[in-house]
DNA sequence: AGCGCTGGCTTTTTT
DNA sequence: AGCCAGCGCT
């Protein structure tokens, strides 16, 4: 009894998704198309519906190229537009025989895409197909380890930290740029190591090729390689007949690049995006492609702009409407409420913290009185800390919530190390997962698993190297058990996700002796088990952890929590095409919206902007953005009083106050709730540690 | 050589 | 609060 599908459709959607000629030879034929889809305008329905009308039209599903920002993102699309698909060819009337299975296999990240293309390719970019795939953490682990090689730690200045090397070079490939400019920009404290980081980075790359690993980036640069090359660009741009992009406003200039190889005309080529919603510039993104896109091909590609929000309550939609008003570059546009008018949005000053975290509860526990389950409420902030207290008093209160952009999971050490295991037996090669596996027995440090290393580089097997290594007295009776544990894994008939427990039943005297409450950490060894119990195989668990791990501790806490009640905390940036019918957002003043780090440049302070324009649009009824007049600050504390007094954020100009419904803190601080507890009036303890500085 | 402890220094957001 | 280098004990 289904319609047509595009009936659901808004006019401007539907030039978007039916854009191009259908040509009856199971093609359509369409030029660049880009689509700027503003916040809550039905992006992914329109997205999904293009595919849907494609497919329909007899394009073959293994020929479209989606490209999008998140695993999640990609299998959402996917759903719908086989749910699309279904549905017309339900229809009474709907062409006969045209049983068209509308999956499609060619849906991921770029990065997962590419990862997929590079093994099938490998052999012609020089690759090994078994290559392994390093996530962050392991990618700065193996930075360090070359830098320790070089003698770059003992200096008088010191040297840049792991992470920010990482970043710098992250963001030096992603950007196209050279170092020099890269430093000046954006760390101008490191321009004096640009010699050192250049031959850090150097060695990184070398060191990463001779083990066949390759981190995020490379993941692009290959690719990037791969498509350079005329007779294969050739070949993979045939895989496909239509390229869909999505959150195109947070690609870089790296990825731009690939998708002009795949079509340097543009045909068959659509991207979607919100230049306002461009908040990626860390990671190398840059707002240029989207704003540049339609005048790259000629003639210009066709432009659609989606406007009609479908999530926000008109008053909402002012607030932001006028906040990007404000921006400098933009395709113009104002966002107009489907559902109409509703509540203004509160801007409220609390005292402090603590106010802050009384206000947000209290407000949550109104809202689910009035019938919003906490699920549908979240709680947004510009970094990661600045959730912290608030999560005491959630913990204190006993409400349950799920924090997205925390602490991960993976980058817990005891993770790290049963996983190091597992990789080094995949990729023998692995020298980083090697160095970390081998320093779990007691008595191997660096020294002796650098020896060990080198015993092993030397022999013809890894077997042989193992037996042939003299391990130090320590070690001497742990010896044999991590043989055997190798030589297990390294069968070709081990089974999995055995393979898993093996390494647990192994690992866990080890984990139990370097832990003092070791009890939790053995929990997640379970976990890890269960995990792996999804994958088909070894590679691929480890491939697809490194690229779409796990992103909140409560994603593994199993499907008991789904169907729990939980409010969400997130960051402003995981929170991304999301929507909630409450929004909190914290600590809206200047320093954090925009952020402190931003104040000297421009364009930053633009994407700051953006920043808190994703916040406010993921609102559907209610938003409250909170100004603490005093706020904790993480770092220096170079005395004792570790807090800051925040002036108003400079993006809520009159304009933008004049949409808002202002007022002070909603309730007397401490009314006297039991349980609660008043605020500390003076600090004695620390007066008493200043007596001694 | 490993390992634990101390003290100085710290740029946020993450596929 | 965490990273990282350096020190001193085992």
């Amino acid at each position: 009894m289904a319609a047509d599908p595009l009936e659901v459709l808004n006019s401007e959607q539907r030039a978007a998704a039916t854009w191009g000629e259908c040509d009856g030879a199971r093609r359509v034929r369409a030029g660049p198309l880009l689509v700027i889809a503003g916040a809550g305008t039905g992006k992914t329905q329109t997205l999904a519906h293009r595919v849907a009308h494609l497919v329909l039209h007899g394009v073959d599903p293994a020929r479209i190229l989606l490209l999008t920002f998140s695993r999640r993102a990609a299998e959402e699309m996917t759903r719908r537009a086989e749910r699309i698909v279904a549905a017309a060819l339900a229809r009474p009337g709907a062409a006969g025989g045209a049983t068209r299975a509308s999956r499609l296999p060619w849906a991921g990240t770029f990065h997962s895409i590419a990862n997929r293309l590079l093994r099938l390719h490998a052999r012609e970019v020089g690759l090994d197909p078994t290559f392994s795939v390093i996530d962050r953490g392991d990618s700065a682990d193996l930075l360090d380890v070359v830098r320790h090689g070089l003698g770059l730690s003992a200096r008088d200045k010191r040297f840049p930290r792991k992470d920010t090397c990482l970043a710098i070079y992250s963001h030096r490939v992603n950007t196209l740029r050279p170092l020099a400019a890269t430093l000046a920009a954006q760390w101008p404290w490191c321009v004096d190591f640009e010699p050192d980081l250049t031959r850090l980075f150097r060695a990184y790359v070398e060191r990463k090729q001779a083990e066949q690993l390759l981190d995020y980036d490379d993941l692009l640069l290959y690719w990037h390689g791969m498509v350079s090359d005329p007779a294969l660009a050739r070949h993979v741009s045939g895989l496909f007949e239509h390229v869909l992009v999505d959150e195109y406003q947070d690609t870089n200039r790296l990825q731009a690049g690939i998708l002009k190889a795949l079509r340097p005309e543009g045909d068959g080529l659509t991207v979607v995006g919100d230049d306002a919603q461009s908040i990626y510039s860390f990671r190398a993104a840059t707002v240029d492609n989207i704003l540049e896109f339609p005048s790259q091909y000629e003639p210009p590609a066709r432009v659609v702009t989606l406007v009609r929000n479908y999530r926000s309550t008109q008053p909402i939609l002012d607030a932001a409407n006028a906040l990007i008003a404000a921006a400098e570059r933009q395709h113009d546009k104002q966002l107009v409420a489907h559902r109409g008018d509703g509540a203004r949005p509160r801007l409220v000053s609390v005292a402090d913290d603590r106010g802050q975290a009384d206000y947000v509860i209290d407000e949550v526990l109104k809202a689910r009185e009035a019938g919003v389950p906490l699920k549908r409420q979240a709680v947004l902030f510009r970094s990661g800390h600045h959730s912290d207290f608030l999560e005491v008093e959630l913990t204190r209160r006993n409400i349950p919530f799920v924090k997205y952009g925390g602490l991960k999971f993976l980058e817990a050490a005891h993770v790290k190390d049963f996983l190091a295991v597992l990789r080094w037996a995949d990729n023998p090669r692995n020298r980083i997962a090697a160095f970390r596996a081998l320093q779990l027995l007691p008595g191997m440090g660096p020294v002796h698993s650098d020896r060990c290393l080198a015993t092993l580089a030397a022999a013809p097997t890894l077997a042989a190297g193992m037996a042939a290594f003299e391990p130090p007295a320590a070690a001497r009776a742990e010896w044999p058990a991590l043989v055997t544990l190798l030589s297990a894994l390294s069968s070709p008939t081990a089974a999995w996700p055995g393979q898993v427990e093996q390494v647990r039943d192994w690992y866990r005297p080890h984990l139990e002796r370097s832990y003092d409450a070791a009890g939790v950490r053995v929990g997640d060894l379970e976990q890890l088990v269960r995990i792996a119990g999804g994958y088909p195989d070894r590679q691929r668990f480890l491939t697809e952890l490194a690229l779409d791990p796990p992103q909140a501790s409560g994603d593994l806490a199993g499907p008991p929590l789904l169907d729990e009640d939980y409010l969400v905390l997130s960051t402003v940036h995981s929170a991304k095409g999301q929507e909630w019918q409450s929004v909190y957002l914290l600590n809206v003043n200047d320093g954090n919206f925009p952020s402190e780090f931003a104040a000297g440049d421009p364009a930053l302070l633009e994407e700051e902007r953006r920043l808190l324009y994703v916040a406010m649009t993921r609102a559907r009824d209610a938003l409250h953005l909170i100004a603490p007049l005093r706020y904790y600050v993480t770092q220096q504390p170079r005395y004792g009083d570790a807090h800051v007094y925040g002036a108003t954020s400079r993006f809520l100009t009159p304009e933008v106050l004049a949409t808002l419904e202002s007022s002070g803190p909603a309730s007397p601080a401490s009314a006297g709730e039991v349980g609660d507890r008043p605020a500390m009036r003076i600090d004695v303890a620390a007066s008493l540690r200043a007596l001694w500085d």
